[in-house]
DNA sequence: AATTAAACGTAAATTTAACGTAAATTTAGC
DNA sequence: GCTAAATTTACGTTAAATTTACGTTTAATT
């Protein structure tokens, strides 16, 4: 499950702050280049699951790029263009563009078509927020909400956290935690994590004993209780 | 200012159920019509501002009916299409479609588009300042006002300070903070953003203990609060 | 029924990592 | 060459992560 990983091809680096910053608050992956050929060097290496092209590249023209990533695999692109460009749009689709966005552009119009774009394929980001009961866990930063008070959590109890909650209901074996969290080399520590859930609880105000949220599976593991 | 009156041509009752509620909710006025042949006739007498057109319509097709809209005017016209037609909008858009969206959508979604469409899109500039509380920050020039003092910031620290506030809120990763400034070559030189970041609270006489304008999220970044 | 072993929970001590700041040094702009 | 800015270095402080130790519960063994 996942973050699904956006590319940008774009050369202005304003677009690169705006545009990063909402695509990580969506729950997406965020990959950026400044020109094409790095751009295409990106796609080969990283498999980004969406690419976000602007035309006006300075190296490469962009509808070269458009055609030698299309050569290569379908990937969902959307590109940018120039105001002025509008007109090319069917040219650009037929090029094997997925969707087209002209410039200046609403930073929300843009998400709701990446949106679109990935959910096409089946891709969903994470949302930013698991809600529950009366617990909000924000997925992109350590902070929960227990009946809208705020509490820190530090990087690994959310971690924690998220690898439960993410899996409602779910038995997810100490094994596979350990390697979630602290790597492979670490399958064995079981007492990292009995610490670690303690601290996650304690801040939780949760009781081992009689648990709201994780609750032991003594022998194998641990689940997110809803 | 009028309200802007959209079309709905579209055959299925619940649609129009659910659109006649957000388009009015959203303040534009909501004619309606269930087959091609009345909708061109509305599109004759009320002058629409918009036409949301479904092509799956039972008694014209759709891409004639948009050809036909076409010929007499250049109204924006956003076209519904069955999820499998999404092949056929490279056609639609080509015979005069300015945008499309595929059944089933999100009606925030739909509204949005809409909005889009209707707008004739005007660059949003960033404001030349950014007011809050007790501080002003100049977008174009190092400068920033704190209760009508003037302060002057270097290039970095102005930087920096646009990054957050411009995001006010929002916990903007410290890679993303050294790569938006300082270039993907140095995002693991965190050393540099601490010191800058020490730098700029001495000038807005921030306390990193408890600081009115830069929070730290320790492990994670910073956040400008406001 | 008592004993042992395994598994968990928790507290506390220790180590490690992260942050903030000052000061020295280098670089860049005028 | 002078000044401001940027970078580098160093170090004290705090928070987080890890380690250690030990008590409790549960299940298995004798």
């Amino acid at each position: 499950m996942n973050k699904p990983r956006i590319l940008l091809i774009d050369d202005e680096e304003k677009i690169h702050q705006f545009i990063s910053i909402s695509l990580t608050a969506e729950g997406f992956e965020y990959l950026g280049c400044r020109d094409a050929s790095s751009g295409l060097e990106c796609f080969q290496n990283d498999k980004p699951n969406l690419i976000i092209l602007d035309l006006g590249l300075p190296d490469i023209d962009g509808s070269t790029v458009l055609t030698m990533i299309r050569k290569i695999g379908n990937i969902p692109i959307l590109v940018l263009t120039a105001r002025d460009q509008a007109a090319e749009k069917v040219k650009l689709l037929n090029a094997g563009a997925n969707d087209y966005l002209s410039k200046p552009f609403e930073i929300k119009e843009l998400i709701a078509r990446v949106k679109v774009l990935l959910r096409d394929i089946k891709y969903e980001p994470i949302p930013a927020e698991l809600h529950f009961e009366n617990l909000i866990i924000r997925t992109f930063e350590p902070m929960v909400f227990i009946k809208n008070t705020s509490i820190h959590l530090t990087k690994k109890e959310h971690q924690l956290l998220l690898l439960l909650a993410i899996n409602p209901g779910v038995l997810i074996s100490q094994k596979k935690i350990l390697v979630a969290i602290w790597g492979e080399f670490h399958s064995g520590d079981s007492h990292y994590l009995r610490v670690l859930i303690t601290h996650l609880r304690k801040k939780l105000k949760d009781d081992a004993e009689d648990p709201i949220y994780i609750k032991t599976e003594p022998g194998i593991g641990y689940r997110f209780i809803c």
